[in-house]
DNA sequence: CCCCAGTCCTGCGGGC
DNA sequence: TGCCCGCAGGACTGGG
């Protein structure tokens, strides 16, 4: 599932596209329901066609495509999409095609097996307005242990699942917060209100350890092989990955817990019960006759 | 403000 | 062996 780490690698795997020209935009003969376009496909071709590629950016787990036309492809992977430079998975899942001109690379594809991605052509405005700070919080690998607290330090809701608002912090999935918060030594249903502020700095250190360590290994191919980089080649993450989908496993970390699964809104969330231990209420409950 | 359930979608694995 | 069901979850939406 394409969280930060993974689009980072995407960004980067495509890179030589840059100052390539587009030559034409057209949907794969994929007989599976179109993966969402916008605008339609005509209109999509239409505005880029001739368009140079000035840049290549990310925000949060979104592939932002620049052009010299001010205007940005916006590549939304959702749980299995894929940019690639060359030889797809398989060709009955390939969903559009970006034909390039005067580089190196003839063109570059998206990929998506499940469809729940999406591709969007946005005006400068536009963008401003579906990707702003309003939309996205500050990208979770470029922000501040204290942005992060002021963000969120009065909110009630479980640390876990605040990290997952991208309106708080862009770019961590399911995956990554049950990562970072285990390196942060945090129980992942503690309110954001009881974080104190040396927890506020560990989660921010750990933050950024685990994104930056898993793009070093670009990113996290799962049991299901979905996630490749641009060349169709596995991550390599998932053999750090300490707590996520390692239930009833030993805590590789301490030794003594076993890895437990519970359910936050809706969404698997694994932790060590030794390393990321509820905050002690022991000592003001005064509790008994 | 926050929470919850439902929605999109396909592939896979468990259970019978 | 084969079929059905439920699960995986990122982002969004509508109701409470």
């Amino acid at each position: 599932m394409p969280e930060l780490p993974e689009v980072e690698t995407m960004r980067r795997g495509i890179a030589v596209i840059v100052g390539s020209k587009i030559a034409r935009v057209s949907r794969a003969p994929c007989k599976l329901r179109p993966i969402e376009i916008r605008p339609q496909l005509r209109a999509f071709d239409h505005r880029t066609r001739g368009t140079t590629i000035t840049g290549l950016g990310r925000a949060g787990k979104r592939l932002v495509i620049e052009l010299d036309s001010s205007e940005k492809i916006v590549i939304e992977p959702r749980m299995t999409g894929l940019a690639l430079l060359s030889s797809p998975p398989d060709e009955e899942h390939l969903r559009l095609k970006i034909e390039l001109d005067g580089g190196s690379v003839r063109e570059l594809v998206y990929w998506d097996s499940r469809g729940l991605g999406s591709v969007r052509l946005l005006r400068p405005k536009e963008f401003q307005l579906q990707l702003g700070p309003a939309k996205l919080g500050p990208d979770a690998i470029a922000t501040t242990a204290e942005l992060i607290r002021e963000r969120l330090r009065t909110s009630r809701r479980a640390i876990k699942v605040a990290l997952l608002d991208q309106r708080a912090v862009a770019g961590i999935g399911n995956l990554y917060a049950a990562e970072i918060l285990h390196v942060a030594g945090i129980h992942p249903e503690r309110t954001c209100d009881s974080l104190r502020p040396n927890e506020w700095d560990a989660l921010h250190r750990a933050m950024v350890a685990v994104l930056e360590a898993a793009i070093q290994y670009e990113g996290s191919t799962l049991a299901d092989g979905t996630y490749r980089n641009a060349l169709n080649q596995s991550g390599n993450y998932q053999q750090h990955h300490r707590v996520y989908d390692q239930e009833g496993n030993l805590c590789g970390a301490c030794g003594k817990g076993t890895i437990v699964r519970i359910v936050q809104a809706q969404r698997s969330t694994f932790f060590c019960p030794v390393c990321q231990k509820p905050r002690s209420r022991r000592r003001n409950s005064p509790r008994g006759r």
